[in-house]
DNA sequence: AAATAATTTAAACATTCGTTTGAATTATCG
DNA sequence: CGATAATTCAAACGAATGTTTAAATTATTT
């Protein structure tokens, strides 16, 4: 029968269990049976559900990567509307939507970004090719509005910065937590909308030069 | 015997096989059983040499970080003897000595770059205490610089700017070879002097803003 | 209630992992 | 040369991996 209804109990416990363990670890070190114990199921339940290991980090991936592609495209839309956009009018709205997906979040805010940083930035993993599709389609959008909210640079130096600024919040995300150990605890407690001001700031700077 | 100065060809064999595949692939998810095929040793090898897969990993590391921050430290000095150094002085002292060694590696520049990414970004992995004790001089030689170097910012911001600008560092390190997918072959293909003066330029503006 | 589908379960599958052993081999030195 | 140390080797260790099986259980439908 239709299953996605309900019932489904095992496999959203399956696919936050794995959230959670992803986030702290890295997709590539945990394991089948470390997942279905925190999720308290049987180790064949992956297999069930997910069709395999791979399968359960696809969906996870998709879970996250979804409504965070819907929306830059939803935002690029918007600002596409309105006119010729800057280039700091992109760069907010690439990054933003990566925020506005926390509180649906079953996870601690603190995993949460940690798990999106592994999500954009966690090689080698390849992407589900349902994700790669979304990424191709962002990128398709954002990387001709970039060119055009910067007239004086080659598209060398576009690609080039885009990718800096994609570094800056991937290792942010997922490293951010380093800072505080680096600085002795007194910086990086902070909520991600605030470091993620930094981050604009910072790669918008990048951008004008 | 004392065995440091001939006929440790498998000791080496070992570290250059395990450099490659730790660039290819990172330190997590390369066995010893892989390392020893490639380096035509037994597996046993590993133990005997390094005493463990970790020793391995922790020579790995050493060999590349040591002569990096030996020379970041001989730079800082440099540049304190002349008086107060800019912040662009910095970031050129403290990236620039990335590529100095690669004409001393049996890596291709791909690889060196790439293992060189993974030492400074790919965690989890903890440092073998030899190279957290360098990390840890070179921060505190660089960071109180950079302080000086931007008088009008707090200490926040700067400890912000310094982990960004790692992350667009790593990032660019480790996976440089994505630009050229995302933009279908046309970027990319650059040596590494020139990209790192890429980066530098957008650290710089994202440090002055 | 009976029948059928969906799900969960414990147990075992074959592989691979890092490590260890002890003997064989090679190099070094007196 | 003979003796001693250093290194290599094939083989096996126990533990952990993802996956599979087939029976038991639960839910749904007829």
């Amino acid at each position: 029968m239709v299953s996605t209804d309900k019932a489904n109990g095992t496999k959203v416990a399956l696919m936050e269990a794995a959230s959670t363990l992803f986030a702290e670890k890295g997709f590539e070190v945990v394991s089948v049976r470390e997942i279905t114990k925190l999720a308290k199921a049987n180790v064949a339940s992956v297999k069930y559900h997910f069709g395999s290991r791979e399968g359960l980090i696809d969906a996870v991936v998709a879970r996250m990567a979804k409504p965070v592609n819907d929306e830059r495209l939803r935002r690029i839309e918007d600002l596409e509307d309105r006119g010729e956009a800057t280039v700091r009018e992109l760069i907010v709205a690439f990054f933003e939507p990566l925020c506005s997906q926390i509180q649906n979040s079953p996870l601690s805010e603190k995993l949460f970004v940690k798990l999106m940083g592994r999500v954009v930035g966690d090689r080698p993993y390849e992407f589900p090719e349902e994700v790669m599709g979304q990424f191709r389609e962002v990128a398709s959008r954002y990387v001709p509005a970039f060119m055009e909210a910067c007239p004086g640079l080659s598209a060398d130096e576009v690609f080039w910065r885009i990718h800096f600024s994609f570094g800056v919040l991937a290792n942010t995300l997922t490293h951010g937590d380093l800072l505080k150990k680096i600085s002795a605890g007194k910086v990086g407690d902070e909520k991600l909308p605030v470091t993620l001001k930094r981050v604009i700031d910072f790669c918008e700077a990048g951008f004008r030069q």
